[in-house]
DNA sequence: ACTTATTGTTAGGGCTACTTAACATTTGAT
DNA sequence: ATCAAATGTTAAGTAGCCCTAACAATAAGT
């Protein structure tokens, strides 16, 4: 019971969360892609938008492009970092897969405490990512220098799994495919090959593997093993 | 993000465990007391009892009894389970004191997946009652035989502290009040006296304190330390 | 018996967050 | 330059869950 709201409206969470992530995606941020992010229609995201407008959570550039506010920004980051660290807990603690993580901590970061936050940082002792790899807000991590996307690497050379972006988490089946393939950060592994419409072949362990090309462009990676 | 709803209504279980609760403490399951211990208005009540029976969810008798359909008292313990393992998690596992762990649990209740129970009892070792001493439906428990009200012990004699009920978690500084005496299940002390009123005084370590009568009245324990 | 308290219901709203349909505008491609 | 695609907005409506005000019925107290 006690069925207490959190500061913000759970929506303001979902889309500040969703504006912050794309961002660091490095996708144009515009109504029309947290439409597709959230499955919400188009004037869901409009009327959401000038509301978030008129609580100061965001602004609206004239070319359409959304950015948070330095207080929008403090409600991202709360949202992502819970959600990172949520997914830490969840793989670490209670022993449970990836996949499942992510999709359990869509609905944790809503619902978890500062004090509870300043818990799991302890029994976690301060991790700097979140299992797929991408930073936890305020742990001070800093992306490795070298940095590039997997589909960068020149065939034939090795290379060593840094993050999975958030965006490529959205993707039915996609996770999945990496844990059970074991493109999983901290792995390191060879490109082999690249086919003309850009799809690699990789082998990070037994069996060699495709990715995509669209997905070869989202991993980050650095170069050598 | 991934908002994902609950298979039921987030209301729905927070009635349905209301209606579970009350019948637990022995409170006639009326609207005026769901009403009472949800803090919503009594119209609001009226409306969801309405929606819950054509859910099938309750029933209500003609004297305006309610009872949870088998369906409404798989979602009641469904959720009072949760919120009662989340309180073991929180206090066990993350630390937190009694009164955080309840108020906390008031959220996790309804974010908490089959998955995530799983782990939980197993991470926990199967739990079989809240760290308030009641039990979490599923677990087998078994209230020990000759347990009674605090209230019934008598002047002079000892008694060990079964369980806090439902009920007195919600009022208002009662679990800080509990936690703080030592008041808690497990515990051993002695009843010194009975005020005309009902108050009792009773020593459970180093310094005597006086339990209000409702509040006597309402923890269960067992006569002898 | 009469008054008061308790309980449940209607009626009329409100807010949040969503939907579809329709339209206007902008952008891109050829 | 033109047609199509992409984008944002309005309008109208829905569902969920809550509110106050007002009222009717029942239960309880003196």
């Amino acid at each position: 019971m006690a069925y207490e709201p959190t500061e913000h409206h759970p929506a303001f969470e979902e889309y500040s969360e969703a504006i912050f992530e794309l961002a660091e995606d490095g996708v144009p941020v515009i109504q029309a892609r947290i439409s597709e992010r959230l499955e919400v229609s188009r004037p869901a995201v409009s009327e959401m938008v000038r509301r978030m407008e008129r609580e100061d959570l965001v602004e609206v550039k004239d070319d359409g492009e959304i950015t948070l506010t330095s207080e929008g920004k403090t409600l991202a980051t709360t949202i992502v970092r819970r959600h990172r660290l949520a997914e830490c807990f969840l793989t670490d603690v209670l022993g449970l897969n990836w996949t499942d993580a992510h999709s359990e901590a869509g609905r944790w970061e809503h619902v978890i405490s500062p004090t509870v936050e300043t818990a799991m940082l302890k029994v976690l002792g301060e991790p700097q990512t979140c299992p797929h790899g991408n930073p936890i807000p305020g742990s001070g991590y800093k992306e490795p220098t070298g940095a590039v996307v997997l589909s960068k690497i020149d065939a034939g050379d090795p290379f060593t799994v840094v993050r999975i972006p958030e965006e490529l988490e959205w993707e039915a089946g996609q996770l999945e495919f990496l844990e059970s393939t074991g493109l999983m950060p901290g792995r390191s592994g060879v490109v082999l090959s690249f086919a003309p419409d850009g799809t690699a072949t990789v082998n990070v362990g037994d069996t060699p593997f495709g990715v995509g090309g669209p997905t070869a462009d989202r991993i980050v990676v650095t170069p050598g093993a």
